[in-house]
DNA sequence: CTTTGTGAAGTAATTCACAGCC
DNA sequence: GGCTGTGAATTACTTCACAAAG
């Protein structure tokens, strides 16, 4: 498979989240100019980020929707649920742990890890909290392909060795900090304070 | 002032994040490929985005560090405090509302708005929640310039109308769809299962 | 010597524009 | 007529490479 941007990849969630609605509700064609229009970008972006994938538009007509939806499911590899753990049961990894906004696309939380004894053996926003010495055998019992670091940044990297080390190979990092981790091992980095800061630079220079 | 990459607005607040402590810690000077290696970066990137704002540089020694640390927080208006409010008091509002990373980077949440009698009127992890039906006034009382959107998607939209009629220009929207909202209002989006989507995509790539 | 600042070169991503098909 | 698929053109971003300065 040729280098696909990461931004196309990011563009497919996006697809995915109008057209499984439409698929639901029964629209059957769209036209890459349509779905374009609903996310604001050009319709050339849709048709170039599809085609990297294949051929699955009828010209004339547009992109039957429902196929769109299975075809892009499969690319994205969401056809199976996904089995997530959070590490850090602070406030922001309690707030992943009850969002829902995971599960409705196909993620589970399994788990919360943390260190604070007030926290493990508990169960929080009715997931399971351990011990975060449990989870490296935790992740190989139950195939745990994906972590969430929601911990301070000062153990973000200790924390993100013991992860690498379960041989968890998708990290989504909410520490504000870039973490150091093999090349085999894929990082995506929330940064909120930098989302902010980044507004507020708008602001100076409206 | 020429057409910064938003991507360069972005590597500055990881740069004031790596210089800030050096700074509070004495270190001098710091070179462009020090502080490059610091966030694996190419040390040409950090020379380049610094010259979009001038030359602060010294030829053979590098930068200062405390000028420098000064320059970026006065680039990203962070110099003085910022105050935000949070929309929606739910699992990941409320999360935000206590999450320090915030305040750590000069953020001040001043308050929450919910629509459900059971939050508004109280305080939330210490920070007082009001009725959207307020905050339109709260705003403009309060000099307020930047808002965090925390609601479920279907809400999204009609909030963020809120919040542009309040004359707010900046949004950091966490809702897993796109806002339309005026050219004017500058909207950072923060899609929780978008990131974990790629990670999938990448887990199917291995 | 070292390191900056920056035009020029090189990459990558996006958009155009049109042939080909319905 | 409408719309896709895609090479070519454009735009945006990154890296190189070197003159200028300490």
């Amino acid at each position: 498979m040729k280098n696909i941007p990461d931004a196309t990849v990011k563009r497919l969630s996006l697809y995915y989240r109008i057209l499984q609605p439409l698929s639901i509700q029964g629209t059957h064609e769209i036209s890459s100019k349509n779905l374009a229009s609903l996310l604001a970008i050009n319709p050339a972006q849709v048709r170039k980020d599809l085609s990297y994938f294949g051929t699955f538009g009828k010209r004339g007509a547009g992109y039957n929707v429902s196929q769109l939806v299975a075809k892009i499911a499969e690319i994205l590899g969401i056809s199976e649920e996904r089995k997530v753990i959070i590490v850090g049961a602070g406030n922001l990894g309690s707030a992943l742990a009850a969002y829902h906004g995971f599960e409705v696309f196909g993620f589970k939380v399994c788990a919360l890890f943390d260190t604070d004894t007030h926290k493990t053996g508990k169960k929080i926003k009715g997931i399971p909290c351990y011990n975060i010495k449990e989870l490296i055998q935790f992740v190989k019992n139950e195939k745990i392909k994906m972590a969430v670091i929601a911990v301070p940044a000062q153990f973000a990297q200790q924390i993100a060795s013991v992860i690498v080390s379960s041989n968890i190979k998708a990290i989504l990092n909410f520490a504000p900090v870039r973490i150091n981790i093999p090349p085999d091992v894929k990082v995506n980095n929330v940064d909120l304070a930098l989302e902010l800061k980044s507004l507020s630079y708008f602001l100076k220079n409206i």
